[in-house]
DNA sequence: TTATTTGCAAAAACTTTGCTGATAA
DNA sequence: TTATCAGCAAAGTTTTTGCAAATAA
């Protein structure tokens, strides 16, 4: 994907949008069924290319962690997620308790270190429901 | 799948003896190459049965973290993780610096917590060294 | 013996890509 | 005007599933 002159289109501008607006954080095709009704003819192909490259940007976060699909948060200061291992939903977490981040070198391994991410693993309020009533 | 009855065939046991007996932590279908050296007849499905099989008893550990495939960990002990974002490659990392897990509390956000993961993204040697000459 | 598991093939789920027409600048 | 981008459809990648044959117990 070309850098050389970038262009604000319809589609670049709805889907940000739509993602900044939301607090949770939607797979591109959840993505998709919300900007379709801005815009009906917009493909899932574009929700797929400009999530990939909003986040190349570092517009948009790319969430690295667990389950099926890819998720995506407009979000992009750092923080953590907690994901429901039953219905795949992921919530933020408030994490004053957790990681020292300045605390991690910036090799390991060998490795150059580039970031971090945390994922709690966990069963959300609408899933505990359904388990205690079934 | 059913728990009644608890076989062990062959097939389960060359796929657990190689996952633990490597240091990697390999993809469904990098461990298929690997075990088809021993049963060439092996179905990738049996692969992929087996491992999601063994990491809902716990005897394997399904790693929760960014990457197209999933990947899987014959070490269960806690432990965390640095991914290479070039190739995919994934390694243990030593992490007394990193998370107090004791200070996670067992609710938020109404979630029930069942566990958590911490992973580090990075440049690994080999890539780095690629990167370098190029 | 018989219920579980395998291998195979097909399908499903998710994501990327090639191409042509549309469009932002 | 024109190079970038969107829409569409097709293909690619990864994972799951149905079913008949094989097999552990």
């Amino acid at each position: 994907m070309h850098t050389d002159k970038i262009r604000i289109t319809h589609q670049r501008e709805v889907i940000l949008e739509t993602l900044k607006a939301v607090k949770t954080h939607p797979t591109a095709d959840e993505l998709y069924d919300m900007v379709r009704r801005q815009l009906p003819r917009i493909s899932l192909a574009t929700v797929y290319r400009n999530l990939e490259w909003m986040s190349e940007q570092g517009i948009v976060k790319k969430i690295e962690v667990g389950g099926r699909q890819k998720r995506f948060d407009g979000n992009i200061m750092p923080h953590y997620h907690i994901r429901c291992v039953e219905c795949g939903k992921v919530d933020d977490v408030e994490c004053d308790f957790l990681v020292a981040a300045n605390q991690i070198p910036d090799t390991i391994n060998g490795y150059r270190v580039l970031g971090h991410s945390m994922e709690l693993q966990g069963i959300c309020p609408d899933c505990n429901l359904k388990k205690v009533s079934s």
